[in-house]
Order: structure tokens, then C-alpha cells, then sequence
DNA sequence: AATTTCACCAACCGCCACTAA
DNA sequence: GTTAGTGGCGGTTGGTGAAAT
């Protein structure tokens, strides 16, 4: 497959916007929605910037829905177990976390919650306790037992994400029109919450109860199973 | 006060999936 | 069936300010 490459073209500026840039891309979205991001640039008089980076520059900062500043505990609990799921998939985990985009998250994760499990002795990547960490033996069934039910709920939660994909896309191709295109979520059967080892890190720094609701009980979830 | 190191985060880059021609 | 264009995603980089020396 051939691709054109987006971002070489001389001339473009790149580096961080100035308000003055934001100014034209909001008023101009404002204005005709964003629809083609490419051809965007070319409509927008002074605007020297790719479609990509406009494109980026809206969805991860300018934005009228976006939350900015510090993530509340209950945000970084989300985060941790919708990782222990999803993995990296970082658009995934954004959809359960509302006005939090996924560049944030991301960021969110590689500087502060990555760093926070491995001083835990936990692999941040498979959520496990790292070898040779001081793990309590009594924990280590609890860890080892949990860690089996997360995978298995990954392999659970992907496989629910692409057949949801699947169903927008039907469903967008079908009912284009007259069909809302808000994607409902399915129930999932999650275990408790704390089955995380690495959720029970949270508790210490807070010093405060931690109302242990399920992230995922943040979804909107239907009673129908359909798949 | 000057310099170095560290942490954060906005933005870029390359790739992939999807779609239209 | 093939090719080219586009949007979106995840990994990574680089600029900047804060903290440490």
C-alpha cells in the first residue's frame, strides 16, 4: 500500500502552536465542523501546518470537552486495571475515562503510574509481581490467582472490543442516517476490583478509604447481550 | 548565581485499518 | 483485485521548567 507522506512538505511549520494558530483552527471548526482534515490546512489562509497536526492539535488540546489537570485517584485506579485489560491501547482505556484524552493518558502512565509499579515490584506490563519481588507468600496465590483471571478478561475484553467495532461499523453502514452511532457497551463479568495487585498501591499515598468501585463501572452498560 | 540533571507533556513520526476510485 | 488517500493509534522525541548540585 502506498502512502503519501503527510508532514514533508516544505514549508509547513511544526513545534508547538501559538495561540494565535489555535485562534484560526478553533473559529474555523467552529464554523464548519471538522471533517476533512487534510484538505483543512489548504482552506485555513496563514494556517501553515498539516492536516495530521491539526487534527492532533484538536483532539488532544483544544478540544471544548477535554478535562485537563491532575488525575483523581478514582482516574488513576481506571487507568491501572482498564491497562491491566486493554494493555496499550490507549484510545480503549480513554473511551471509559470521559473528557480524558488518550495522549494524556498515555503521558499519564510513562511518567507517573508506570514508575509507581515498578517501585511496587510490579511489571507494569503484565501487572504481575516482577521476579524476585518482595511479594508476601500469602499474596503470591492471591496475585497469581488474579493474574490468571486479568488475562483471561483481557483475552474477554478484546475480543468484546472488536466485535463492537464490528457492530459500529455494520450498524454506521446500515442505519447511517437515522441511527444514533453512540457505541453501547456490553457487561462484562469483572471480579472485585482489588484483584490488581498493583490497585492496592493506591491506598498508601492517598491515606484515605478508597471506594473501590469497579472502573468499569463507569460504562454505560446494557442489560442485553447480543453477542 | 551558574550549571547540570530530572520530570513532564505537547507534538511528531511511522504504521495500520479502512475506504473509494 | 489493486492502488492511493485518509483518519486514527501507539511509540517516541524534544523543548521547557523545576529541582538538585
Amino acid at each position: 500500500m502506498g502512502r503519501s507522506p503527510c508532514c514533508d512538505k516544505v514549508g509547513l511549520k511544526k513545534g508547538p502552536w501559538t495561540p494565535e494558530e489555535d485562534e484560526k483552527l478553533l473559529a474555523h471548526i467552529e464554523e464548519h465542523g471538522h471533517g476533512s482534515w487534510r484538505a483543512l490546512p489548504s482552506k485555513l489562509a496563514g494556517l501553515q501546518r498539516c492536516g495530521k497536526s491539526c487534527r492532533l492539535r484538536w483532539t488532544n488540546y483544544l478540544r471544548p470537552d477535554i478535562k485537563r489537570g491532575k488525575f483523581s485517584l478514582q482516574e488513576e485506579q481506571t487507568i491501572i486495571q482498564l491497562h491491566a485489560l486493554l494493555g496499550n491501547r490507549w484510545s480503549a482505556i480513554a473511551t471509559h475515562l470521559s473528557r480524558r484524552t488518550d495522549n494524556e493518558i498515555k503521558n499519564y502512565w510513562n511518567t507517573h503510574l508506570k514508575k509507581r509499579l515498578a517501585k511496587m515490584g510490579i511489571d507494569p506490563v503484565t501487572h504481575k509481581a516482577a521476579s524476585g519481588a518482595p511479594v508476601g507468600t500469602a499474596d503470591d496465590v492471591r496475585s497469581a490467582k488474579a493474574a490468571a483471571s486479568l488475562s483471561h478478561m483481557a483475552q474477554w475484553e478484546s475480543a468484546r472490543l472488536e466485535a463492537e467495532g464490528r457492530l459500529a461499523r455494520e450498524s454506521t453502514m446500515r442505519t447511517a442516517a437515522s441511527t444514533p452511532t453512540s457505541i453501547t457497551l456490553h457487561p462484562i463479568n469483572l471480579p472485585e476490583p482489588t484483584t490488581s495487585p498493583c490497585l492496592g498501591m493506591l491506598q498508601p499515598w492517598q491515606g484515605a478509604k478508597l471506594d473501590l468501585e469497579s472502573p468499569t463501572s463507569t460504562l454505560t452498560f446494557i442489560g442485553n447481550n447480543n453477542s
